[in-house]
DNA sequence: TGTACATCAGTGAACGCGCGTTCACTGATGTAC
DNA sequence: TGTACATCAGTGAACGCGCGTTCACTGATGTAC
């Protein structure tokens, strides 16, 4: 094996692996043998199996939050002054992990899963170092959320943000089950990029909802 | 311990626990620790981790899941014939929800991170028991579901369902940490009652988003 | 009423196993003089 | 150009540890005659 494969490929076995069953439940002697490579390779290469599961998350993400900052910015040089609005907005942020997960179509649905077992499994590290790494660029994106959505109360904003994530992190991160699931209960198949322009109109007619007073 | 409290007890701790770290993260030793009882009595009264585990989820669902027949039963029998309306279909399972949590203000967060935790881990022998013992009343209020959004297609309701069962699960399982941020970032407290009522507005409105084309 | 036996909830200690990590080592490649 | 040394990627075997499970056992309560 050529150099700096052996730790493409514990990457690659990992990110599978994680996503499929989660970050115990996977041992360092499933990978390793997934990987082809070994036991060793992963304390040599990552340092520990905690920084092995950070450079999973940052293989993603690093490319996807650069790819986003630029396109926030050219936004601001190309209308300056001016605020994008909501569509454009979403537009971007589903362009912008299309494009971070183009290597292959099951790419993205994979770190989705990653991304929700970030939120519901114990995992204190890994909360800390995604917010280290990439807060920025997340608060850039939440202040033009904001300006895109004036008529919309601090606190609905709030809630419904978190509304639209959930459904899109859910959805996305079990899409193979679920297209599987609308293959054999409809006989009507489809792949992410599908899925997630069903998905766009759902999440800004939920955001847009008339306000109800509790 | 009075007879029956340690099961009582074991099962206490173990929803606790397995919803703030998961279920392999969780050992037995952390569960009769503490729940104050012998390791030993986990596989006396329950047979088994796996078992244990199923026992948390038929705690919650038996009593939800039996609630909802009825009112279900009641529904047909009040208004036979008539199908009832989607505001009435999502507060029936609102109510019946905050009702089987009704022991503690937290306890439907806690079991909204169990489900989240049984879509996105392994767990397959949880799936497997899930549908065969909950199955049946799931078809029947998908069935009112679909007689009370006649101008969806197949398809489009399929994936809107999935969309809402996403925000609400993804929502209402980390609602602990969402509104301890909503307080500090906005001042602004919430119970999960509130959350619901949030939520009801966002997902009604999302189902009947107007139909797009790919 | 008293005795013998059965059932039951719970216990303490040990079992083998797979885990993440460590360490001394190898062999190939690069660098200095 | 040749030799000595340093660096580097990777290896094989072992480490101690916490895990789920098992088992022989105890002591209290219930049942039969």
């Amino acid at each position: 094996m050529a150099q700096k494969d052996t730790a493409k490929s514990i990457l690659n076995a990992a990110e599978e692996l994680f996503s499929e069953k989660g970050f115990a439940e996977t041992s360092l002697r499933n990978i390793t043998t997934k990987a082809g490579v070994n036991l060793a390779a992963v304390n040599y290469h990552f340092g520990s199996k905690k920084e092995l599961i950070q450079a999973v998350f940052a293989r993603f993400l690093g490319p996807f939050s650069e790819s986003l900052k630029q396109q926030l910015e050219q936004l601001e040089t190309g209308l300056p002054g001016k605020v994008p609005d909501l569509q454009t907005l979403l537009m971007i942020l589903s362009q912008t992990a299309l494009l971070a997960g183009r290597d292959s179509p099951r790419r993205l649905g994979i770190f989705m899963r990653l991304l929700g077992l970030a939120y519901t499994q114990g995992q204190g590290h890994l909360r800390r170092f995604l917010q280290r790494e990439y807060g920025d660029v997340f608060k850039s994106y939440m202040r033009l959320m904001s300006a895109a959505t004036p008529e919309l109360s601090d606190e609905d904003r709030f809630w419904r943000i978190h509304f639209m994530l959930g459904a899109t992190v859910f959805t996305l991160s079990t899409a193979d089950s679920l297209t599987a699931m609308a293959e054999h209960d409809l006989g009507k198949g489809s792949d992410i990029t599908q899925v997630i322009g069903k998905l766009i109109p759902f999440l800004a007619s939920g955001l847009n909802a008339p306000h109800q007073d509790d």
